[in-house]
DNA sequence: TTATAAATGTTACATTATAACATTGCATTT
DNA sequence: AAATGCAATGTTATAATGTAACATTTATAA
């Protein structure tokens, strides 16, 4: 299936957030429940907590904020559902900053392409097939089979530039 | 400048690796010699680990290797020196391994695409002005700035594809 | 209901990286 | 050569990120 989408752009730093979370958590769940997969609260939970902004956020403020609730939890916790998340494409980990950012389209998993603003912090996911298939083009000159993609491309957002930070 | 350069591809596993060895460190003298630039001996040494191999290699065990001749050596050692490597262009890190590898072209600086067999370890370093552009360009719809740009691709090479394994 | 597997709890530790301050050594001016 | 200043390295301590291993609890299915 050829695809060029805008997954997640970058949002007017001032916006509905609530909206963005509510149906983040509602595509999850229903992916989870029609591919028979358990959301448990913990979960749900830590997905709440990575989409509490669309700046990618790390384990361990992740771990900070469980503990308010549930002053048990330790890292294995947290990792475990970050780790579930990911299996499920539901949120992507931001290899260049160890922090973990919500998926805009949890539907179909896929791997994605990342545009982080050094100023602001937030990310805009892409899932590009132009990009995708001509990485794909030079991998097979050099006769390498991919597996996993990975773009993480820093800079500075419309918003960020126009304010003039 | 337009490029499409393949900086290093794939080596048969079996090479002359100390024509590499060689070439690199003459390149990283060159290039210090012109721009004024001190690659001193701890400096060199670490670039000497980086490219034992083609391979990334992790900040711990260029420690581990750096304590056997000179016992006092510590982390901040390494770092500092990767650090400075990684300014001038001598290596890079690759993110989604926290590990360092030496760049096959350190005459001009330049982000890089990087192949990542994971089978045998080895990497693949191409500068390729036409995923470059295209990333530009999306970025440019979005109305982003690009400073940095970071692509790692995870997969099977030629010869371990070919090996079976 | 009991057996099983999945999920979570818990403790300990491994790995990766940096802060802060002290010391050394090199380069320039006097 | 002595004094100065700065870059590089040494040193100690600790922060940040991530995992191993085993115990316990909870959900599901036989």
């Amino acid at each position: 299936m050829t695809k060029n989408k805008i997954i997640s752009p970058f949002k007017p730093s001032i916006h509905e957030h609530s909206d963005c979370l509510k149906s983040a958590i509602q595509a999850a769940k229903s992916r989870c429940d029609e591919s028979g997969i358990r959301l448990t609260p913990l979960r749900q939970q830590v997905l709440e907590l990575v989409w509490q902004s669309h700046e990618p956020v790390k384990a361990y403020d992740v771990l900070d904020s469980l503990k308010k609730e549930h002053s048990s939890s330790a890292p294995p916790t947290v990792y475990r559902a970050l780790d579930f998340l990911q299996e499920q494409g539901l949120v992507h980990k931001i290899e260049s900053l160890n922090a973990y950012v919500g998926c805009g389209n949890p539907e179909e998993t896929h791997s994605g392409q990342f545009f982080i603003c050094h100023d602001c912090g937030s990310v805009a996911e892409l899932d590009d097939a132009d990009i995708s298939s001509l990485i794909k083009k030079k991998a097979n000159r050099l006769g390498f089979k991919i597996d996993d993609e990975m773009v993480e491309i820093k800079g500075h957002c419309q918003e960020c530039l126009d304010s003039g930070k």
